[in-house]
DNA sequence: GTCTATAGCCAGATAGAC
DNA sequence: GTCTATCTGGCTATAGAC
């Protein structure tokens, strides 16, 4: 008797995926290669083109996946009816937290959004991905009642993923900048994580 | 008679070096073709391998000269001796403008970063690029001193990168979310040159 | 130095047996 | 559904004429 078949699990397609995953985030869409990402999920190439038509569809079947993350996780938070300063320092754990589980993540779309900007912008705008409206009301809200800075919420909102998205973009290269013995840079990053929230509040409310 | 011959300028190499630089920041190693970059110098093919053995041995031509680049544009200011709060001013706008100018070359190194990290870390070290001591110190000073919140000066400068780069990392991408017509964003990005360095200096200014 | 033509390789895609 | 074997096209690199 097998455990509880949960849902397709396991199947060949969901190897297949989670291995184009892997290879496509490392590589890019022109750097990957078929047979990697064959070898990566333990089966033979053709059987890539037998589920998936075309390489051009896998990568396409993948991103949209990833980008279907981003949209609950990133967008599920700036356009819930939290108030703004519980927002600001759930938004930064919680973006931290998914994208370290999920580094290669914001590499990969710089990535294709070089090579190709209009079909990134249209994978976005499909996937419903724009400025929360809540979020850039609630900021317009704030500044009215004088509670913080005078600020631009779209400079506002910039500042925050600028913040959060950068450092783990450029955190292989921080690395062998810094000189850091592997721990030291994760150290770093989760002290990080822990300053980075209240300083950023600071940062806009009035003296 | 010709007008005053500078340098090597418009020499076959100079125009093809031009060339490759634009080709290979916009499709990364993986992505550019030789071809693409012979069109681009109005050459023909052969001729780039006649001047650059390989496609890897032009690559790294066009990324030491870009390297180059940062070095003098970047560190120069840093490490200067110029006291910290001007620093920071002359850091945002200067390094704002430097990347307007050059728009690809983060997501250019990001793209790279990504294929293969040794080799670009390799490319950072011997550029000697690192943390500016000089910069460091500062911090560290003013901290000290009380004229500044307590702050490790690493993440200081992670947050002065993470602010300036990112928005030309990911500017396609927000012109297209932010549906802005093509003036709008280019607004939006004049007055975040004028805004973010105030900003920034105020936030770690003690209340 | 610059070109045309082509060699040689590699990767995506397909045919067809099982 | 999964495999092996193969086709096909495209790209780097080179040979060789001018």
């Amino acid at each position: 008797m097998e455990e509880v078949p949960k849902h397709k699990e396991n199947s060949t397609e969901e190897l297949i995926l989670k291995a184009a995953k892997l290879v496509f985030s490392r590589k890019g869409m022109a750097g990957a290669r078929m047979q990697e990402i064959a070898d990566e999920a333990g089966i033979n190439k053709a059987l890539l083109h037998y589920y998936f038509r075309s390489k051009e569809n896998l990568f396409n079947a993948v991103f949209y996946d990833l980008l279907g993350n981003i949209q609950k996780k990133f967008l599920g938070i700036l356009n819930s009816e939290m108030d703004l300063f519980s927002k600001i320092r759930n938004f930064f754990t919680g973006y931290t937290d998914f994208l370290q589980e999920n580094s290669f993540l914001p590499g990969f779309i710089i990535n294709e959004l070089n090579q190709d900007p209009e079909k990134m912008i249209n994978h976005f705008r499909d996937a419903g991905i724009k400025p929360p409206p809540k979020l850039i009301l609630q900021i317009k809200e704030e500044v009215q009642k004088g509670n913080i800075i005078q600020i631009d919420p779209m400079q506002l909102l910039m500042n925050m993923l600028s913040l959060a998205i950068f450092p783990v973009l450029a955190a292989p290269l921080l690395k062998g900048i810094l000189e850091a013995k592997e721990g030291d840079f994760d150290q770093l990053m989760e002290k990080r994580k822990r300053e980075l929230p209240e300083w950023f509040i600071n940062s806009i409310m009035k003296k």
